[in-house]
DNA sequence: CGTGACGTTGAAGAAGGTCAACCAATGTGG
DNA sequence: CCACATTGGTTGACCTTCTTCAACGTCACG
């Protein structure tokens, strides 16, 4: 855990608030960022693409998550961001994250841990477009969804707000809208989930765990001793879990 | 860049070095680790798998590279390591690492950019099995295997070592060993490239770079100021290139 | 000179893509 | 309040890519 001190420097950083509309890029593919994006309210995706241009969501991120923190160590963006619905966001000055990590290196590394669950998630979204079917990669993306929302799945059925469009499903699971579409309806049919513009309804947790073939191991929730940073909107009250197997590099051996 | 000081942190760091014979994990799934591993020769791959148990290659690492170096902070392996070929590693405690890191933290801050440039190949790993064909897929998996050897390009025509098999090809783009073999011959067909068991020989750089929808940025090449961390072969002799907008966060504002 | 690992090929079929409609909901300007 | 445009969802027909299964070839090695 941090120290009270190394959570003061983390609550104290500045950030302008901005708001996004749905589908609007707010960094660049290529462009040069001095700000890290702090996820307030909304869903953001990040996007990459190849020339042909057919677009590839690598990543979503919601609210309490730093969306490009790895800017704040590689300010050239090589993936843009972009809204997937309405978004508020906000811009902390990479100098000024920077300076704190330079003075609590236990928030350096709480930082550059933060990161790296991230990368685990990747790597899974790469099992994901690469080595399951369409069902399970719909099933999977709704399962970690739901777990990173961290939505009580204890009861059967359960709701949880997840406003994205079957376009941008397809964009994540490399399917297309057509085919996005028919797989939405069978998982449907075999009432599993039921997905709308706004929300997803899942009607069997179990079994939708299982069409996703979904461990959720990779997301570092289970271990609060090294989960990940998580800044929980109201941005400004609260640090839900932040942690590292030691208090600092230079207390740890 | 590092100062010398800091070059010498990261060349004192202590290991052992050990051989793993091709197709051997020596990096467990779920495994707590204590080391990260450095690759001194031959090549290795990231293994993620569905519980149905088809595997697939989220990476593939080469003499230099720091393969999991994100087990510095986060030492429950989400993914295994095995070698593709027959590889030589060196196994550096975390303890030492995380002590270097704690005493310099523009080293610090150069592991987690490294740690960052893995995660964009990463990102860009999903666009290849999500986005592309089988031929642009491996044409592109090529393309970056040769900038990130350092192959000079220049010619039109050359060849590197790249020992793995075609189920390994297979695993690394999501496709079926039979499809690999045919859309390799397709490759070769097209003169753009030849595989064998051994190495690559490249026939027409510039028709494989557009085969493979292949932009080198992600790799963070050019860009000395803010390239990745590389330790050459032999190891304990060369930093080739460490770097930061910053010397180091104190020194920065 | 067998045995195993790797590569190659053919035939058949399934998963997913493409194209082209059409529908429903929402918003906007006249 | 209506005509119209826009966005997102749904469906059918057809086609391509890739998988599956099964066989066979080839090379290295004990």
């Amino acid at each position: 855990m941090l120290t009270r001190e190394e959570e003061r420097a983390l609550l104290d950083l500045p950030g302008e608030t901005i708001t996004v509309r749905a589908n609007q890029d707010f960094v660049h593919l290529g462009e040069r960022v001095e700000h890290a994006c702090l996820i307030a309210d909304g869903l953001v995706g990040r996007f990459d693409q190849n020339r042909q241009g057919s677009r590839q969501i690598t990543a979503i991120h919601m609210p309490g998550d730093m969306a490009d923190l790895h800017s704040v160590v590689q300010p050239q963006a090589t993936s843009a961001l972009q809204a997937l619905s309405v978004a508020t966001v906000l811009r902390i000055p990479h100098k000024a994250i920077r300076s704190a990590a330079a003075k609590h290196p236990a928030l350096a590394e709480a930082l550059w841990r933060d990161c790296m669950v991230d990368a685990a998630i990747l790597a899974q979204w790469i099992v994901n477009v690469g080595r399951r079917d369409a069902r399970s990669s719909l099933a999977h993306l709704l399962c970690e969804i739901a777990v990173r929302l961290e939505v009580d799945v204890g009861a059967g059925a359960f709701c949880f707000p997840f406003p994205v469009t079957q376009a941008q499903l397809a964009d994540a699971t490399g399917l297309t809208i057509v085919h996005v579409n028919r797989t939405l309806r069978a998982l449907r049919e075999d009432g599993l989930s039921e997905i709308t513009r706004q929300e997803v309804r899942v009607l069997d947790w179990e079994g939708l765990v299982r069409a996703g073939d979904f461990e959720p191991g990779y997301l570092q929730r289970e271990n609060t001793v090294e989960g990940r940073l998580r800044i929980v909107p109201p941005v400004d009250q609260l640090i839900q879990l932040v942690a590292g197997p030691m208090t600092s590099w230079e207390r740890g051996h």
